[in-house]
RNA sequence: GCCAGUUUAGCUCAGUGGUAGAGCAACGGUUUUGUAAACCGUCGGUCCUCGGUUCGAAUCCGAGAACUGGCUCCA
């Protein structure tokens, strides 16, 4: 406490206490209200602390740094900094050194409430997020405070030396840290804004004690043995072959292909089921079609380049109804796109025949692939990729009968929940940006209100547990995503649910209705499994890879306990497999406790063993992948009870 | 796309300027076996790619690619 002196002279420093909590200072492009600072429970306002103690820590081994924001995070903490030092995890050794010794010091977290000028004026000296007064102002302080509203108190929190502008809460003391540990470096834009400078995020673990850390990290240890891409080499699910087909676009091997079929039959009979209409379109289609989608220009950095065709008498003619951003073309030429979106085809479908009111509701299905370029750092394994399966469906209906048919969607992501044994899911209801009008959303502000309305009335009128995010609709309307959590607690978006008031007009799309006028459909968008790469992704890591018997790329294997036996094991494969059921006999040289290992280590769901004493009963030992002998059983009530938990789709 | 890190046999990984290694897998043989690995042998590498430094590069330097962790974006 040296040069600082004088700031703490003339104000009054406090603990922080629920009920003081006045200050709502952000320290992250979204800026927490005051409401969420006050319900930040005991583990965030330690987390959040630790980030203080970081900094404190980082300043000590380099007085320079800047430093921008540092809130709690899922497990911990980060705080951006901007140091011409790259800390590397080399670094993180000393700096958790240094936080040692903060948390031993065990020095208050004193918080003390300034003035606007005061703010900028230490903000101006380099004294905020530092130890001390510096030649440099602590420039995304002074960004920060840009962010605090006029008549909202601005308050400091110090420990030790360290000053940071800051609404907390904190812990008491530095010393009520419990356990911590560095984690990660990585890159973030200051506010979030890719305009913004990068700053080098730390990223940290942090709990009450030794213990909960030791947990979260064998959480971490397990979450990597489930990961799908290491299962899904593992048991040749699918590959990425980045030289020769590209990454982003995984090639689906047999076992994998399996998983994919499994799933497309589930879909296809339950919308079968549900009265849809299965269709199929082709991958590419005309610039036509996406200038009139809107997906040029709105989308067009999600999709892949165009193939350029020179056809006489082909060309595009700008200024055509829809088309927002062609560029004149002299030449007679064709683009055609690979598809981003199924919609657009099936519009065209819906277009293909006039439309009655007693068609409606129409639900077109398909599983269709589809192109988009994810920018390269975006794509991981199965969960982001440039080539998606869809699980894809469109409902054109009436106003009237939008309630019902969304409802109908929410009811089917149920139904699938059940079978893969989902239980902790939330709907996350995002809605558009006004400010972003035209250039991320369709410039219809209008019908944005109206159907966001409509959706938000259907979400409460069904009871359905929902949070809204702004920002985050689709192009075309307001849409409805999934979020599930794999038993390891990461989180996915997997299934989708959108609603479409803009494109189908501007296709044109009508039907007559009762009143012997055209009117134009509602368009919902609907994937409950979202797309295979994906949804897989998800289920390899759900599963750890264990599937249930009816997904399991290999159901069941015989295995014989000497040659002897062969025989009758595959007598046994023969009828599974002529039931449809993926079966095979292990006719290998190697022991039965090495046949085991193997169908073990493969995670063949049901092995069938059968030495001498089974063939004389005509019988057979059941051992299930995981669970160990089940104990010998008649080969025909073995036989059905295969058939009957395939056909149930047993879990 | 941006920031950082990584890339050695099919897989997991050793190898810090001097002839590229191990285990598992694969393949061949022997073994005829009772609920998570019998034994012996063989094969297998453009050390990511291209360029540079050096008498000599998996190793040092530069560029590129892919992957990983984040950011932005998204099913």
């Amino acid at each position: 406490m040296n040069a600082d002196a004088s700031i703490h002279s003339s104000r009054r420093f406090c603990f922080p206490t629920s009920s003081n909590m006045e200050a709502n200072i952000t320290q992250q492009a979204e800026r927490k209200t005051l409401d969420e600072r006050n319900r930040m429970t005991e583990l965030e306002r330690l987390r959040h602390s630790c980030a203080h103690v970081m900094a404190t820590a980082i300043l000590r081994l380099w007085p320079e740094a800047q430093f921008a924001s540092g809130p709690a995070v899922e497990n911990g903490f980060y705080y951006d900094v901007e140091l011409p030092h790259r800390i590397t995890p080399e670094d993180f050794a000393a700096i958790e050194g240094e936080m040692k010794k903060e948390v031993k010091a065990n020095h208050p977290f004193e918080k003390l409430v300034v003035s606007r000028e005061q703010a900028i004026k230490d903000a101006q000296s380099g004294r905020l997020g530092a130890l001390s007064e510096r030649p440099a102002p602590s420039r995304f302080k002074l960004g920060n405070l840009e962010d605090i509203p006029e008549g909202e108190p601005i308050s400091y929190f110090k420990n030790g030396d360290f000053i940071d502008l800051c609404a907390g809460p904190h812990v008491m003391r530095t010393g009520n840290i419990g356990a911590f540990k560095l984690t990660s470096v990585a890159s973030a834009y200051y506010k979030g804004d890719e305009r913004n400078p990068q700053l080098q995020r730390i990223y940290g673990a942090a709990f009450k004690n030794k213990t909960e850390m030791e947990a979260y990290f064998a959480m971490l240890e397990e979450a990597k043995r489930r990961d799908h891409r290491k299962l899904g080499s593992e048991m040749g699910l699918y590959t990425i072959d980045t030289e020769y087909v590209g990454p982003g676009l995984p090639l689906w091997l047999p076992s994998g292909a399996i998983i994919a079929e499994e799933l497309e039959k589930l879909a296809k009979e339950t919308e079968f089921l549900a009265g849809y209409l299965p269709v199929k379109t082709p991958h590419i289609a005309k610039q036509k079609m996406y200038l009139t989608s809107g997906h040029i220009p709105l989308y067009l950095e999600s999709m892949f380049p165009p193939m350029e065709l020179a056809e006489a008498g082909e060309g595009e003619r700008p200024g055509e109804p829809g088309d927002a951003s062609a560029t004149p073309r002299a030449e007679a030429s064709t683009k055609y796109y690979l598809k981003a979106m199924n919609c657009p085809h099936h519009h065209r479908i819906f277009a293909a025949q006039p439309r009655s009111y007693r068609d409606l509701p129409l639900r077109l299905a398909e599983y269709g692939t589809c192109y988009r370029y994810e920018q390269s750092g975006e794509l991981i394994g199965l969960m982001r990729v440039r080539s998606l399966s869809m699980n894809d469906a469109h409902i054109y209906c009436t106003p009237e009968q939008f309630a019902q048919e969304f409802n109908g969607v929410n009811e089917m992501y149920l139904k699938y929940f059940k079978i893969f044994g989902v239980e902790k899911y939330v709907m996350r209801f995002s809605t558009h940006d006004p400010s972003r009008l035209g250039q991320k959303f369709v410039d219809e502000p209008v019908l944005w209100k109206q159907t966001e309305d409509m959706v938000r009335r259907v979400l409460n009128e069904s009871g359905i547990n929902y949070i809204e995010v702004p920002n985050e609709a689709a192009f075309y309307g307001p849409k409805i995503d999934v979020q599930v959590w794999s038993v390891i607690g990461r989180e996915f978006t997997l299934a989708t649910n959108q609603v479409d008031f803009a494109v189908p007009s501007r296709f044109g799309l009508v039907y007559r209705d009762r009143d012997n006028t055209d009117k134009t459909p509602l368009c919902i968008h609907r994937a409950p499994l979202g797309t295979h790469e994906r949804f897989i992704g998800f289920l390899i890591e759900h599963y750890a890879g264990n599937f249930p018997l009816w997904l399991a790329p290999q159901q069941v294997r015989v295995l014989p306990v000497t040659d002897e036996q062969i025989g009758y094991a595959r007598s046994i494969a023969d009828e599974l497999h002529s039931q449809l059921v993926r079966v095979e006999v292990d006719a290998s040289g190697d022991k039965i406790r090495g046949k085991i290992q193997r169908a073990e280590l493969e995670k063949v769901n049901t092995m069938l063993v059968v030495g001498g004493r089974e063939q004389q009963a005509c019988a057979v030992a059941v051992r299930i992948h995981g669970k160990g002998d089940q104990g010998v059983k008649p080969r025909a009530e073995a036989v059905a009870g295969i058939f009957q938990a395939i056909k149930e789709r047993r879990a």
